[in-house]
RNA sequence: CGGGGUGUAGCGCAGUUUGGUAGCGCACGUGGUUUGGGACCAUGGGGCCGCAGGUUCAAGUCCUGUCACCCCGACCA
């Protein structure tokens, strides 16, 4: 390609409205536009290094023995009206409506409706095991966008579904993805760890996020670097220290405390630590009232709760929902006196003694409470958020947290969506039998923001081979100079017969002019063309590196062709 | 959805306090000089000052409404 007949507008200033790296430098290096908060159009830099990623994936999806299809994006509500979820996604749903008034969406993902194709076309368990993928753009309306294509609202991805006889097949499946899963981060040069999840929404007995640590990441996973246990901060278990305070009771004090109504309030109050003060949080799991207890330090973990009281729906209480359960403000509830609710306790406020609640009582707490003396648990368990100072569940080394961002994700599904869709085949003695399913999901644009993200410097994008757009640019110092334009028309010729894709900077800017967009578009390799062309001598340089090498044009090429094609 | 902020040329911004002919840098067109790290000189084009209403002799500027975009929060009692 010559850089005159490229559509390539970089940008020197940085828009206003970027704010992580990748963001500035995908609008810099004019791989990105915007249209709307949240939705992006690719430009033909952007779109090539989408398509270098789709095809790692899809030879990595080939070789794990999965098929390739492509679903609509714009569906009919019933298949999501018959799982549950047309409900389930609320407004984050792209609806519309036909001319007969029928309701569709945008699809947010698709395990409905390759269930539904599935159930249709297969009947027998010789046509299983079954794996099947599109790569396809989803829609999502995001309560908030966010660093550009990273959390977009429209985005591309890759999302395979397997189907299988059973529980067995499906433990097959599912690592054959993530083996595949893998791969194809190696292959983009991502350092990434796979971390044990939660499956949300989704349902399911088991998954795991493919997770870069990066300052953006709006996860938390949490890690151990002896054991090398890594978990999602949602999932990681929270191991008891088993130290049960030996502090004798004292006796229940009901104390004045005038709007105290924050953690941070009441401890100030009474010159405490918020390691004695136990947190009451009133939520509404499906239609019961809940009280959920956690050390005054502590966040609750809603995905915990919510897997330990299996419900559908688990919010917190509003304001007048708690006044009414506990006749008092928001701020001064408390176990004690609480009736025809459930309580749930979490391990470490077992533990505890002698505690500080509130009074169910506006502007009033108990000091000195103790569990079973004053009020029961119904449930006691490990409901709270994993945190600095606890230990790695599998070797009780101390475990660290780093914030996340999430580039795939796989999930056991189980017969989830087959039973509710009744998608089932027929085995050898003739019964109906549902089949086992797995969900596996890669973000397209979000790795390729994520591989920017961690991999730049000050000048721009630092592409690893397999991604760059392309992967040699020539660059002809001067254009009024015939020895150094005919050269390098003569090593953009070589390159591109020996297939490397070589951008050939073929625009009468000032040599500067070219280096930088060179670099902030992040080519691999620049071979530059200057003085001592008419000696056949070029200058190459690796993006990485800092320094440039003399070599002859015949050097350069073997150089070339050594490090791109292997 | 709550709080904060910003909308002025393609991008980055000033001008709004105190109403009085819409500016700067970069980018872009033309001519020339340049050509190894975002050149220089000359010259030119480009604006419904987000949108709608209002006040006024006069509105980018004041008032009302509205829309868009960005940031923080949206369970941490």
């Amino acid at each position: 390609m010559r850089t005159t007949n490229l559509f390539m507008p970089t940008m020197r200033e940085v828009p206003a409205e970027a704010e992580s790296d990748s963001h500035k430098l995908m609008l810099r290096a004019g791989l990105i536009r915007k249209l709307a908060s949240g939705i992006y159009c690719f430009l033909p830099l952007g779109l090539k290094a989408m398509k270098k990623l789709e095809d790692i994936i899809r030879e990595e999806m080939d070789a794990a023995g999965a098929v390739e299809l492509l679903m609509s994006a714009m569906i009919p509500a019933e298949p999501y009206k018959e799982s549950g979820r047309w409900e389930v996604f609320g407004p984050e749903m792209f609806r519309l409506k036909d001319r007969n008034k029928r309701d569709f969406c945008m699809g947010p993902t698709h395990e409905e409706i390759f269930t539904d194709i599935v159930k249709h076309e297969v009947r027998s368990y010789r046509a299983l095991p079954l794996m099947l993928y599109q790569i396809q753009t989803k829609f999502r309306d995001e309560i908030r966008p966010r660093f550009g294509v990273i959390r977009s609202r429209e985005f591309v991805m890759k999302d395979a579904y397997s189907f299988d006889r059973d529980e067995a097949g499906l433990d097959l499946s599912y690592e054959k993805m993530y083996n595949a899963y893998c791969k194809i981060f190696e292959r983009c040069g991502l350092e990434f760890v796979a971390v044990d999840a939660d499956t949300g929404a989704m349902g399911g007995s088991g998954s795991q996020e493919f997770m870069v640590k990066s300052e953006i990441g709006e996860n938390t996973i949490a890690y151990c670097d002896s054991c090398g246990y890594a978990a999602n901060d949602e999932k990681a278990p929270c191991i008891s220290t088993g130290k049960k305070s030996d502090t004798a009771e004292e006796s229940l004090v009901k104390l004045l405390t005038p709007s105290m109504r924050t953690i941070e309030e009441i401890t100030s109050f009474l010159s405490c630590s918020p390691t004695q003060v136990v947190k009451t949080l009133i939520y509404m799991a499906d239609d019961k009232v809940i009280a959920a207890l956690v050390r005054g330090d502590r966040e609750l973990n809603e995905a915990k709760l919510k897997n330990l009281l299996g419900c559908t729906m688990l919010e917190m209480a509003s304001p007048e929902k708690v006044y009414e359960i506990t006749s008092a403000n928001v701020g001064f509830a408390g176990p004690i006196g609480l009736k025809e609710l459930t309580i749930v306790v979490d391990n470490e406020v077992s533990d505890m003694k002698n505690f500080v609640v509130g009074a169910n009582d506006t502007d009033y707490h108990y000091l000195n409470v103790n569990l079973h003396r004053d009020f029961k648990a119904d449930i006691t368990a490990d409901i709270r958020n994993i945190a600095l100072g606890d230990v790695c569940p599998l070797c009780t080394a101390p475990i660290a947290l780093t914030p996340g961002l999430e580039i795939g994700h796989i999930f056991k599904l189980g017969t989830k969506y087959t039973k509710a869709l009744n998608c089932v085949y027929v085995d050898e003695n003739g019964q109906e039998i549902p089949m086992v399913m797995g969900s596996y999901g890669i973000g397209l644009n979000r790795t390729i923001a994520t591989i920017i993200e961690q991999s730049h410097d000050e000048n721009g994008i630092i592409w690893p081979i397999a991604i760059a757009p392309y992967q040699v640019a020539v660059v002809p110092a001067n254009m009024g100079d015939t020895a150094q334009v005919s050269l390098a028309e003569e090593i953009y010729i070589r390159l591109k017969a020996i297939g490397i894709e070589v951008l050939l900077d073929d625009r009468n800017e000032r040599t500067g002019v070219k280096f930088k967009d060179t670099e902030l578009i992040g080519v691999p390799v620049r071979i530059t063309v200057g003085r001592k062309a008419a000696e056949a001598i070029v200058e190459v340089k690796n993006r990485k590196e800092s320094d440039a090498v003399d070599m002859g044009y015949e050097a350069a090429i073997e150089y070339c062709r050594n490090l791109i094609l292997g």
